[in-house]
DNA sequence: CGTGAAAATGAAAATCATATTCAAATTCAA
DNA sequence: TTGAATTTGAATATGATTTTCATTTTCACG
C-alpha cells in the first residue's frame, strides 16, 4: 500500500481529535502525495478530481487545511496570491522565478541563526518566518549563456 | 509648505507620465506623508475622509499605486491579508508582533550578502525579496519581565 | 449487525480586499 | 477658452477562500 506511513498519520490525527476517517481524506492525502512540488489548491483540485469526479472544491480546501494541522503538509504564499502545498519537510526558504514560475527551495544556517540574534536584539521572540527571493532563474535570464 | 519635496517628485513624475494634477492626488499624498508606520488602504482612506470627505475608496488606491509608482511609497502584505503603506526608504526587512501587530524594521548586510550568494549558486538573479520574522515582541512576550 | 449522535460533505451563497466599469467631472496644452 | 485626454467615485465585478445548511456518512455502543 502507497503512503502508508502518510495514511497511519493521518488516522492518528484524527482519532486523536474525534475526527472522522473518510474517504475524501484519504483519496485527497493520496492525490497530494503523489504531486511533487507546491502545488497549487486549484491544480490539486482538478488532480483529484480526476479520479473522484464527485469531490468537492471545499472539501479540498478543507482536507488540506487538516493535512497542515496534522503536520503532513506545509502552506506557501508566495506573492502571486494563490495558496500552494507542499510535503512537510524540514524548514526550508525558497527562491520563486517570476517568469516560469520556477521554485527552489534553499536552507542556510548561518542566515537562520543571524536573523534570530537580530530578534533578540529587539526583545523578539521569533516563531516562524518566511525569506523568499523573487527573481529569475537559470534558464530564465536574460544573460544566460 | 509642508511636503514640498515630495510634493514635488509628484508633480515631477506626473508631468513626466502624461499624467494629471489632481487634488485628490495631492490630498492622498499629505495624509499618508502625515501618518506614521505601516499604515493599512482602510485607516488611510478613514484619515484622508476626515479632511476630504468626498474622496473615493477606489481613488485613494489608485494613487497609493501611484505612490508606490512614484517612488514616494513602499507597498508591504505581510500575513495579515491586507496591505499596507509606508513612506519609501532604503531597503529593510521586518519583525511583526502576531500579538499586538507591531513591527520593527531591520537590515543585515551579511543576510542580503549570503542570500546573494545562495541565490548565485542556483544561477538566480534575485530582483526583490521579502524576509519576515514574525512571534512575539518585548510586549507580548509571556516570559516579559 | 443495527442505531443514532456527531461529524463530514458538497452545492450554493457569502466574504473581503481589491480591481474594473462607466458616466460625469476635471485638468491642462494649445 | 476649449476640447481631448485623464480622473473621479459609485456601483459592480473579481477571485480566492470560507461559511452555510440540508443531506449523507462515520463509528462507538449496544
Ligand atoms: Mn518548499
Ligand atoms: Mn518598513
Ligand atoms: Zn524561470
Ligand atoms: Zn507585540
Amino acid at each position: 500500500m502507497v503512503h502508508e506511513v502518510e495514511h497511519r498519520t493521518l488516522t492518528a490525527y484524527l482519532e486523536e481529535h474525534s475526527l472522522k476517517n473518510t474517504k475524501q481524506r484519504a483519496a485527497i492525502l493520496d492525490v497530494f502525495l503523489s504531486a511533487t512540488g507546491h502545488i497549487t489548491s486549484e491544480v490539486l483540485f482538478q488532480q483529484v478530481r480526476e479520479q473522484h469526479s464527485n469531490i468537492g472544491y471545499t472539501t479540498v480546501y478543507r482536507t488540506m487545511k487538516l493535512l497542515c494541522d496534522a503536520g503532513l503538509a506545509s502552506e506557501r504564499r508566495f506573492d502571486d496570491g494563490v495558496t500552494r502545498f507542499e510535503i512537510a519537510h524540514e524548514h526550508h526558504d525558497h527562491l520563486v522565478c517570476t517568469r516560469c514560475g520556477k521554485i527552489i527551495e534553499f536552507e542556510c544556517a548561518m542566515i537562520e541563526k543571524t536573523q534570530n540574534e537580530i530578534a533578540e536584539r529587539h526583545g523578539f521572540r521569533v516563531l516562524r518566518h518566511r525569506h523568499e527571493l523573487y527573481g529569475h532563474c537559470r534558464d530564465c535570464r536574460e544573460d544566460s549563456p
